[in-house]
DNA sequence: TGTTTCATCTTGCGA
DNA sequence: TCGCAAGTTGAAACA
């Protein structure tokens, strides 16, 4: 194993100042828990007063602060063009940079509860993921096994006026097919964009076009907005799609079906 | 102080388990580095092979996995129904889960590089920030000073056609003027946007209509976009606004100018 | 480099 | 719960 591991509980300020400035020297990945302050200026302006906090510097430099609620970090510098370490009246203080633009992240810690440096730490395999291209291609491959109808793809990301149109296809009775993907259940938003495609494209031609909403699901308003508009909702299933889009790539791995019983 | 803090530096796999089990009881803040994989089954389907990570559970029930790399993390589960420890097939098994959406992660630690446990963390005090909120309130309550004209304004949110408008104002020679506020660069669509409200109210009143977008600035698109629509754009500074706004407010701080230098 | 679009967006507010 | 808008959005794709 080729991951080195350093940690102090409760290090004195003196102390965890040479362990950070070592970290950060040595592009190590630096773990903080401590009380601390901060303060950025940027692109707007914002701080908070003292707090319990965990501070990480990565090795790639980004700078991540997270209080002790929610998913997003309360502070954070991605692209640091330079993250240093001093002491400054009775606080650690850890300043990230970047330029541009041109943003200052200043961190400060009256207190450290914990500090811990990992050295040659490895990003690891690969990464799989569902998005919604992947659906979308996976319809134009097989449009009876996904959409449960013939059609003939004619254009995927078509531009059209007010923007681009997820995928034209044509259907058996020689109708344009607008197709329109949702990943996630579908909110009236995605209706409404739906709608100004059909509407576009049957001011420009004199074929009859459906509008077809490919989704898990809609929401209410929604569904009372397609039905309004002779639109049509075809019901995905994301779980058994993506059985089909990763069942075919090589490296087959356990499902979490196997989780969740 | 109220913070209690517990670790270990490369724990067995039963000491780990023990620790975190009673922290996640405990509702503490877990933070630990191990060798882990991940598996993500839920709005999308995503996992990553074993990579070096570090996993964090707040006390919040959040759940966060970040890599070497990045500001984003590779998984995360933002608001946990339930999260559970254990040991499976000489891993250290996380395994948390959200009800509506329903989603699932499962991490899978073969290695522990260390381990720290807080209890008793605390938010902190508060959070400043300009906002864009703020800086209408900041224009309405001296336009000149803000905007460099005298303005009466009439109402703030105001609700039109396809949304809200930000502020609507009369200007000395009485005529209307929409008001677009952003807080950062602005781009095309913000100028659709106050088109959109412009041209709704111009059907609805015989009086002049003008329309303004305040923003720090404009991409070139949208100003082409300005010009032919007859709009005007007022730029405004972020920084000078903040200290307005900030140092009428009775807790001055010191600016990040003095670290700025 | 700038601009646009996507995201397991998140977050907050309101109906 | 749904709809909507803002975010230091970040990150990728593209001109």
């Amino acid at each position: 194993m080729t991951v080195e591991v350093e940690a102090s509980l409760e290090p004195g300020l003196g102390e965890a100042l040479s362990q950070v400035s070592e970290a950060l020297k040595a592009r190590a990945w630096l773990v903080l828990a401590g009380n601390c302050e901060t303060s950025y200026e940027g692109r707007a302006a914002s701080g908070s007063t003292p707090g319990d906090r965990v501070v990480m510097v990565k090795p790639d430099g980004s700078v991540i602060v997270h209080g002790p609620k929610g998913f997003k970090p309360l502070n954070w510098q991605p692209d640091t063009s330079s993250v240093e370490a001093r002491l400054d009246s009775d606080t650690l203080e850890l300043r990230a940079v970047r330029r541009s633009p041109r943003e200052i992240l200043v961190i400060r810690c009256a207190r450290i509860y914990y500090l811990a440096v990992l050295k040659g730490a490895e990003e690891g395999g690969f990464w799989l993921y569902v998005n919604e291209a992947e659906i979308r291609d996976e319809a134009m491959r097989d449009p009876v096994g996904v959409l449960g109808e013939r059609l003939r793809f004619i254009e995927a990301e078509k531009p059209v006026e007010p923007g681009f149109i997820d995928a034209l296809a044509e259907d058996e009775q020689g109708r344009l097919v607008v197709l329109e993907f949702k990943r996630v259940k579908a909110g009236e938003e995605a209706v409404k964009q739906l709608l100004r495609y059909v509407e576009a494209l049957r001011a420009r031609t004199s074929r009859e076009v459906r509008g077809v909403l490919v989704a898990p699901d809609a929401t209410e308003a929604a569904r009372r907005l397609l039905e309004r508009s002779g639109l049509e909702l075809r019901r995905i299933d994301l779980r058994s799609l993506y059985e089909r889009i990763k069942g075919r790539s090589a490296a087959r791995r356990r499902s979490l079906v196997d989780f969740l019983g």
